[in-house]
RNA sequence: UCAGUGAAUCGGACCGCUGCGCUUCUUUGGCGUUUGUCAGGGGGGUGAGGAAAGUCCGGGCUCUAUGAAAGGACGGUGCCAGAGAAAUUCUGGGCACAGUGAUGUGACGGCCAGUGCAACAGAAAGCAAACCGCCGAUGGUCCCUUUGGGGACACAGGUAAGGGUGAAACGGUGUGGUAAGAGCGCACCGCUGCAGGGGUAACCCGCGCAGGCACGGUAAACCCCACCGAGAGCAAGGGCAAAUAGGAACAACCGCGGGAUAAUCAGGCCCAAAGGCCCCCUUUCAGGUCCGUUGUUCGGGUAGCCCGCACGAGGAGGUCAGCAAUGGCCUUCCCAGAUGAAUAGCGGUCUCGUGGCUCCUGCGGCCAUAGACAGAACCCGGCUUAUAGAUUCACUGAAAAG
RNA sequence: GGGCCUGUAGUUCAGCGGUUAGAACGCGCCGCUCAUAACGGCGUUGUCGGGGGUUCGAAUCCCUCCGGGCCCA
């Protein structure tokens, strides 16, 4: 599992990828020819100060290790909300592997 | 007991499983003659703060650069002594102000070097000055007269005691004095200067002597005095190996002159243009470098990776010196090094508060809940700002009791 | 991480330490018009980013905090 680090990368996601949203988080999804899963995260000034970024960016790489570790090699970015901070971890765990399946399935509805 | 002041410390602790960064040891497999290199596994160690923050000061370190002397400009600092590498730093002391007090706050040199400013109000705002008021002794005009003088007017003029204005109006009280007044005289208080005394000094005392005595405010106004001061910053700066590109470095020789750069604008992946340049300015002295020719050697920046980068004005404990800041000595420890940036998830135990419920209203029982400000980014010393709550010590005021 | 700039009506900006902080545009009301615009008249709008200090007096001088913006081999 690789980290996205460029601006480009970032940027690029943002305009083509497919987006989900849940209460805790955004998650944008782009099935590339890679060997690995990537995984970019964003934690914007909206969430808070330094340490509430830091917080929400903790949450969200456990739980790319904990659900999409084991998922296709594709290209992921988790955008965090506010709420990322304050909501359950059982709770955002459950969201992100709802998301992933709908975004899984509206691909191959496509 | 209540109210308060100052200082110091802490700012959750522990356990299990699954994970993360760095580091060290070990091991498996591939490639390779070896040094190694790539991929993976296992064990050990270690892992945010008192402010890591703001970037307000001061350094270390790095690069630019040429050193010295004199003068100037610009900026900063400003009671005294001590501490400290230094500081818009700290400690102790003095003075001023605030507080009943413990204490707190203070850019706290100089307006008798010069210049400026003070709206409105007020007569007047810095040479003093007469609006109301008081007086009118003296002079003037008039009246009366017992020829001694008396009275009226408020014209000249005198007067800073009173009123009113203002942030600020040239000492205060009393008494003498006077036409009315006034340090005009005197007494006491205050003030200024000096002798003398205390203190390292700032400064304090000043009962003795001298002076009748105002010297107004503002320098975070220009300024004067004293002292200090290159610029940029780890995105500093250095290294590695390809592609593009055709420039760069070094050495020798010739020449021996000149002192207009900075900034701005436009274009572009670049290394262009120009011929000069030497870091605030001027002068003096001494010096360096570039531009030319020839020869030799080979690239550099940007993107990526590595170094810089964690042993330091370091931490902890003890002891000695000092009122203290702090310093000396001894022992001991190695204590984050990331770069889209490492601490997360689940469960359990305890304690501090906080909230709720309950009754037997007790410093009860039960339930819930780690809950403030906040995240190292080259490193240190300060300052400033944010901060739930807890603990300790010293002191002050009030009330009550002994 | 480091270096700088800036903050005044709703907006864009003025404002040598001195009365009650101004201008333009905007906004409101009235007039003109059958009506709207334009035009004319009258009026409205500020914790001068917050706090503290210097001064008799601060938007202005000084300190400090906050917000916004820009730059980087």
């Amino acid at each position: 599992m690789k980290t996205l680090r460029k601006r480009s990368d970032f940027v690029d996601m943002q305009k083509n990828a497919q987006t989900f949203v849940t209460p805790g988080f955004i998650v944008q999804y782009a099935p590339k020819d890679q060997q690995d899963v990537v995984v970019g995260y964003t934690a914007s000034r909206k969430v808070g100060g330094a340490v509430q970024r830091n917080f929400a960016k903790r949450r969200m790489r456990h739980l790319a290790r904990l659900v999409l570790a084991q998922h296709d090699p594709a290209c992921y970015v988790l955008v965090a909300r506010r709420d990322m901070l304050t909501l359950p971890f059982e709770r955002l765990h459950r969201d992100l592997q709802w998301a992933l399946r709908r975004l899984k399935g509206e691909k191959k509805d496509v």
